[in-house]
This record gives structure tokens, sequence and C-alpha cells, in this order.
DNA sequence: CTATTTGTTATATTTAATATATAACAGATA
DNA sequence: TATCTGTTATATATTAAATATAACAAATAG
């Protein structure tokens, strides 16, 4: 996988999983009814214990990124992806505000920060749906 | 004053400490040379210890976003805020990466995105050093 | 059917971060 | 000098994170 870990990290390993499989799905090198690797090969590959991997997808396959069968494994979600719900939103908002307010402290021009939530935003976006059939 | 903790929380408190005086720094609501409750002051308003109070406050001063003297005690940073580091800009782009991938994997439209972006900053930046009457 | 692989559950342990509790120390200042 | 400041030093309790084994249950391949 494309997966890549930092065990220095103060980011917990599972939260990193989380969030580079996410960043998968978001780039199209993930697409809805791909498998990723059980648990045991995934955890194998990495170096780590298969119950931090399985963390990581228990809270995908909660938040409804990932499906779960039990001899297939895990695959991601076939039956449309979760929306905006209000829980991202309040998140998104509590995130970006912490982010915007050391901005406005060390000076950042507003145009600098929405350039570089844009330029984020659309380097993920850009080989997304390409998949659209 | 303005802080208000969630004890129940996953963020730590030294954290939503730090979080919500920078938020007041960029409001405008905390100037230059604005004194700060000492730690034993504060943890007591709070109802936590003087030593997460100190936590927040070495890390800001770390940081350069406070000035610590003897008996003076806290103050905020009088001799120019801190600027756009390459450090905050790699924590910017790492937390924006994250919350972009999720975003663009629920669907959201690039101008929704850049609009909440925009709108979280604007709030912010509205209020600095406006507050002088 | 049988064997294998899957996720799942259960228990226990280790490590590190967080937060608290006391106490004492040292500099500035009223 | 007395007092308030941040600071340092220990010690402890709690929780999250990660690991280690083991066993279980469902789906599937042979």
């Amino acid at each position: 996988m494309f997966v890549e870990l930092d065990l220095q990290s103060e980011v917990p390993i599972y939260t990193q999983l989380v969030e580079q499989i996410i960043e998968g799905i978001a780039r199209g090198q993930l697409k809805p009814g791909d498998p990723l690797p059980s648990v045991r090969s995934l955890a194998a590959d990495l170096g780590i214990n298969l119950h931090t991997v399985n963390k990581a997808y228990q809270i995908m396959k909660q938040e409804g990124f990932l499906q779960i069968h039990r001899k297939q494994g895990v695959v991601v979600q076939s039956g449309g992806m979760p929306g905006v719900t209000a829980e991202f939103e309040a998140k998104l908002e509590r995130q970006l505000k912490a982010l915007a307010a050391e901005g406005v402290v060390r000076g950042m021009q507003e145009e600098t920060f929405v350039r570089s939530c844009l330029d984020v935003f659309r380097q993920l976006q850009g080989n997304s749906g390409k998949e659209d059939s």
C-alpha cells in the first residue's frame, strides 16, 4: 500500500492510518469497491499490531467510508460515501478556527491563507472523480 | 477570562488553553503587552492545576506568543509576534490536507470548502486591533 | 464437509501522555 | 522584608495507545 507511518509522531498510528486511507480515496487511488489488505497482512506489512489496523478500520467502518464482510474482507464503501454531516462541519470549523487564528496572529494575509486551502483541496481532488461510469 | 474548558474533550486541557488564548490574540481581545492571569489564579479560576496552566504558558512562550517576567507575570508578546515560519506552514498544510481530503471524499464542493476557510479567517481577523473604545 | 482466511472478541501488559498534588526555590517589587 | 511571580522537583493517578496471545465465528475455497 501507499501508507507510510511515522512511529515517532505525536499523531497516533491508527489516526495516521485513517487519514492516509481517506487521502487515498480522495486522490482516487482507492475507488469504491476496492479491497484493502486484511488486518493481519497490513499489520505485518507495516510492522505494527493487527489491533492497531483493526482500530483504524473500525473507525472508518463506523463513519461509513469502509464496508466489512466476513471472508471477503475490507473494501471501500461502494454504496455511496457519507456526505457532509453536521459532525464533519463542526470538526471542520473547530480545526479551521485554530489554524486560522494562529495564521492571523502570525500576520498571515487572508489571500495567502485561502490560497493554501484552495491549493491543498485542488491537489487532492485533481485525480479523484476520473472513474465516473 | 474568556476561556471555557471542556473537561470531557479528547483535546488536552493545555491545548485548549493555548488555542483559546491564541484565538483571543487573533480577535484582538488580547493585545501586545496585555497581562495574563498568573498560573495560580487562572488555575484556581478554571478549577484546574497550576502546572496545566504553566504548560500552556510555556508552550506559548517557547513559540514567541508570550513574554514572561519574574514578578510582572505573563504578558502578550509586545516585541512583534512570530511570523509565518516553515514549521507553521508545515503544520498548516498537514492539517489542511486531512480536512480537505475528508471534504473531498464527502463530496464537498471546492467553493464550499474554500468559503468556510475564508469565513473562519475573516471572523477572527475582523475584530483584531479594533478593541479600543 | 473440511480447512483456511476473514474480522471479531477477550484478557493482559507495557508505555507514554495527561493531570493532579505538595513542596520548595529564586527573582522581582511594593 | 514580605509577598507575589514563575520555576523546579517529586510523586502519584488516570487514561490512551500499542502490543501480545489466544480463541471464536462466519464466509469461502478445495
